[in-house]
DNA sequence: CCAAAAGTGTTGAAACTACACCCATGG
DNA sequence: CCATGGGTGTAGTTTCAACACTTTTGG
């Protein structure tokens, strides 16, 4: 396609921050960097836009290509365009964020140059990625607290203390488990399952699962965790 | 900057929707596009984003050129990057939202084919702009519920009944008197000043002006309205 | 029988909703 | 004195926070 608006062009990338979740911290996948500018740097997963792909779709190639990533949670984040992100040339990159299933988790993994890290003891990243990461922490916390997402980075089926695990360490506190357990289960958004999971010493925890019908009716009005 | 990326890239733009309230309906700014694709329809302001400036600034100096408006509240929406969202070619989108005074609203109108419709009553809009100004409106509601932002819309002394009515119209549904002026209050934004404002027959009411000193403390927390 | 996590209810405080009348002013 | 919008309080309900013990299982 012929450039019909003639004048000096920014290149478009897409970042993804994509989180993950172990059961006891909140993960970040990482990509360690082959290529010059910031080599052997890790960054985040992400890549150029092409002209005939859209942004979601640049965002969803690149997961696959580099962690082999197939339909994870996406949402576009904030665009960064600060003018020397990129110490070569004027670079500017859609970020978006990722949830990522246990289930997934290891395939990611086995990407080369691929890595998990716990969002509270991250390395030096490149080019703004420290920035981008950030933004996409604080905006994690916050979709958290007024919308369904949580689940996204449990499995299929989870118990009430995996999810409030989950909670726990995206935001950053300790939650009461009688009110947290009131309050989930008072948002009908949760199918209790025959099955029940036993893994100890201890008494099994009835499984949940997620329930993606019931969840649409709350979408909008959303509900407050604190 | 030569193009050390080489390849064919989109085009970059920022749009912005830039809503006002006149003290009865929310409105938004268009204008008339003098020039193809779509000439003589009405869209957003805004323009090509240049490569030695950020996409803020860009978004700036676009309202600043159409419209002659400075130092207003201006926050990124969203990135549109559909593959045909122009028809002649590849461009992508940066949509911001501002948010202005009334003291500025006369002078945007001054532009040259620019002009205010009621959001209730928008023409037909160029490109994907009525998308962009969907979610502009929704971004709106969705941040006057939880961050002291009405503010922006209202001039620098106002009384309460001018408040709540920038609420009633944007979120699109009457509010009790007595619980809205409560709550407001309870917030501990505003500073009543010492002058009234009377414009009728009728008892003249009390100013206030925002504190944003005290904004701050809350603006992380965030309240909740209905 | 011991250790470990699962599960469960109540009470007091705070926040929210609904609701109706008097006040100050200009004409 | 009338019309207009400004301003105020309370009671019932709902939501929220704090808090401790019993249950089920495996070893």
């Amino acid at each position: 396609m012929p450039h019909v608006y003639d004048h000096p062009r920014a290149a478009l990338t897409v970042d993804c921050v994509v989180f993950g979740f172990d059961g006891g911290e909140l993960q970040a996948l990482l990509i360690r960097r082959g290529l010059p500018p910031f080599k052997d740097t890790w960054a985040l997963p992400g890549g150029f836009v092409r002209v005939e792909e859209t942004l979601d779709e640049a965002a969803r190639r690149e997961l696959e290509e580099e962690n082999g990533l197939r339909n994870v949670f996406l949402e576009q984040l904030y665009t960064f365009g600060s003018v020397h992100r990129d110490p070569r040339e004027r670079v500017v990159s859609i970020a978006y964020f990722a949830l990522v299933k246990p289930e997934a988790v290891a395939a990611a993994t086995d990407a080369a140059e691929a890595k998990w890290f716990p969002v509270s003891d991250l390395p030096t990243l490149a080019f703004d990625h420290a920035e981008i990461l950030t933004t996409a922490l604080s905006r994690l916390r916050g979709k958290l607290t007024y919308q369904p997402i949580g689940f996204e980075l449990l499995p299929r089926k989870f118990t009430l203390t995996q999810l409030q695990r989950l909670y726990e360490a995206v935001l950053g506190h300790h939650l009461d488990k009688r009110n947290f357990r009131k309050k989930v289960l008072s948002l009908d958004l949760l199918t209790p399952l025959e099955e029940s999971r036993q893994e100890g010493p201890h008494r099994p925890a009835q499984l949940f699962r997620f329930d993606p019908e019931r969840s649409d009716r709350l979408k909008e009005r959303g509900f407050l965790f604190e």
